[in-house]
DNA sequence: TACATATTTGTAATTATTACAATTACATTA
DNA sequence: TAATGTAATTGTAATAATTACAAATATGTA
């Protein structure tokens, strides 16, 4: 379910959440870093242009987004919430090393889930941690 | 790989952790109660039996007890990191009205990670939110 | 353009976690 | 058992992320 910027927009103003600069202006910022950023790196960025923007303003605009179901909120380690556009479900690979987050796609419907029978899951959160590849090597070539 | 109170004392000693009274209730703890605590909830309940814990010792011990392998950290939701006994994998289902967080058994390893060939990968983590049958159960009351 | 409403700002408060130095307990060896 | 070196614990203070809230500002609509 990737959605063009003018699809999201729309599915905002459909859900009567409004329009407002800074609010598209972090959208617009997750659609084009799919980086997984925290809000420190948000603000930092987005600040760069617009001078007048304050951190509090972030944290509404992707609470708002979140609400609204166009942002997904990654809790993967403490410290540092991270938040990225709902896209179809994957899972998020947490390199321990970089620190570097990658997607990975997954069928998470797929598998069963004994145990949730009388359940109402709304959401399914996937998360790995471990090396990634370009660390393995680094690591490989101080050997 | 449940393991024995007696089981767990030999890894530590095994791995060169050492047994101090505090870092054992704390386990002990841990053991006796699967509801996935927050150090809060640990640190409140452990200090009425031993006045003089401080909470930076409860933080100490998990993070001990975490690093020999023992004990799971837990990261579903900001602003209360959990801590889990290691046992087999299993998912955690997080009620988003009353917050308890229940076990569900998967098979983690069973699903396909595509894109994760060349990646080294220490540890997997499945967790869903939703309303559990108790809350669901008060809401139909409602109505 | 004017109005009612929603958003943004900025500051202050709250909370979880960590850092660190001083004290205390532990286990080992003589 | 006493002495010794190491590791654990404590308590306080610092750091950092997040939230609360009231005043100022921008937004969309009539």
């Amino acid at each position: 379910m990737r959605r063009s910027f003018d699809d999201m927009k729309a599915l905002l103003k459909q859900r009567n959440i409004g329009l407002s600069h800074h609010r598209l202006k972090v959208l617009e910022y997750l659609a084009e870093h799919h980086c997984h950023p925290t809000v420190e790196q948000i603000y930092a960025d987005l600040h760069k242009e617009i001078a007048t923007l304050s951190k509090t303003t972030v944290y509404n605009s992707l609470h708002a987004l979140a609400e609204a179901g166009l942002v997904r909120i990654l809790t993967i380690e403490d410290n540092e919430t991270r938040y990225d556009l709902e896209t179809e479900t994957h899972g998020h690979f947490k390199c321990e090393q970089c620190g570097a987050i990658f997607n990975f796609t997954i069928d998470i419907d797929a598998f069963a889930t004994n145990g949730l029978k009388h359940f109402d899951i709304r959401e399914k959160n996937v998360y790995f941690k471990g090396v990634c590849p370009s660390c393995l090597h680094k690591a490989k070539d101080n050997e």
